[in-house]
DNA sequence: ATATAAATGATATTTAATTGACAAATGGAT
DNA sequence: ATCCATTTGTCAATTAAATATCATTTATAT
């Protein structure tokens, strides 16, 4: 069943909601305008009423919204409660740093942790025994993962996401700068280019500059 | 003097632009078409053309754009052999793990580490010695960074970014979830949102399952 | 009970981004 | 030298996103 045909523009806006929505209620506030929303959070009421119309009208006239039920209509509508199988390639730096996320906060339980390194193979990490690529396919066979992490070095993504998904692994967070959606365009692929991110900084220094 | 008015939809898509080409570069190619770059990249040829329009036309009818002259003007727009020296707060995993980054490629000098936590000030990390917040201060003053990163407790941003926009910094690479923007509507910041992104992931399996 | 102020939900408008179309220019083949 | 295929740059059209407007509803105070 669908509440279709929603924006992405949209739902990149809800986990932003989602963390203000969950400030106000441990502040103990019940109920919060479209304008309150928006002084604290930058955009427009006219935007924020529109973003929450798009999942059925939860607000109530001259009231406001309540920010429990509306916290919960988010969490359901990004699947925060669910607990799918996630596992992460690559226990190199950037690896270990992301086993600080909370993922079973945000619909994950991460299931295992695989690296080629022969140095980090077998060691203990957070509780997670890091795992050889050779047993990813038996791995995947018997625990079914959703979704990998990949960070590992772009050279390798492209061989590694093609078993990966045929392994049956519907949906990456790609910490590479190996394009996966262009090989995979039938796949959900969610980058992050920290590269690209750095870029656009330096970008916004230099236009500053010339602009000022 | 400017260029100016050059959206942040086309800016955003320069790094990949970048990366596209440095990789043609590298395998020895010396000319490119729209339609070609569409294919490996996956926008429309109209786009690609569009996007390079905003900043003169350095294609040739029935030719082409010359690769390394390309690269090099988006290197430029970018601003990427620009030597601004950064500034990185908080040395725990994440903080780490941004260190494998080559800076220099991307238009920057790390010149200082920063930390609160007194296990670790003073120690060596790659080259650089971990400093106390007690010094930030008469650091910026002497050094002058222009851009810090953001890698500490939200908790901790309010007062940092405050502290750090008065010793002259002007852009933060945000890792945490503290809106800086909103506190400082005046200073350039690229939040890179963890948790956000990972929530899409959660959202784009939930809506896939629906939809198929 | 009634009036008033507040706030939603919906629609209309505006703005921005993307895509499509085509004339003009160029390279390369004949 | 001429022709043809290619490909840009630009302009027009379309689509999508953001904002503004307003009638209607509801809570609250009197």
């Amino acid at each position: 069943m669908g509440k279709d045909n929603i924006s992405m523009s949209v739902i990149r806006r809800l986990p932003r909601y989602y963390r203000y929505l969950c400030e106000l209620e441990n502040n103990g506030i019940l109920r919060v305008s479209s304008k309150e929303l928006s002084s604290r959070m930058g955009f427009t009421a006219s935007q924020i009423r529109q973003d929450f119309n798009c999942f059925g009208g939860f607000g109530q006239q001259g009231y406001g919204y309540p920010v429990s039920q509306l916290k919960h209509e988010i969490s359901d509508i990004l699947g925060l409660s669910s607990k799918r199988k996630a596992i992460l390639l690559g226990v190199g730096n950037l690896g270990r740093a992301l086993l600080s996320i909370s993922f079973d906060k945000m619909g994950f339980d991460l299931v295992g942790l695989f690296d080629v390194n022969s140095r980090v193979v077998g060691s203990e990490i957070k509780g997670y025994t890091v795992l050889p690529y050779s047993g990813l396919k038996e791995f995947c066979e018997r625990e079914k993962p959703e979704m990998a992490i990949i960070c590992i070095p772009a050279s390798a993504v492209s061989k590694v996401s093609d078993d990966l998904i045929s392994y049956g692994v519907k949906a990456f967070w790609n910490f590479s700068h190996f394009d996966i959606s262009m090989r995979h365009p039938d796949v959900c692929v969610e980058g992050v280019h920290l590269n690209d991110s750095l870029m656009t900084i330096s970008y916004m220094l230099n236009d500053d500059e010339d602009t000022e």
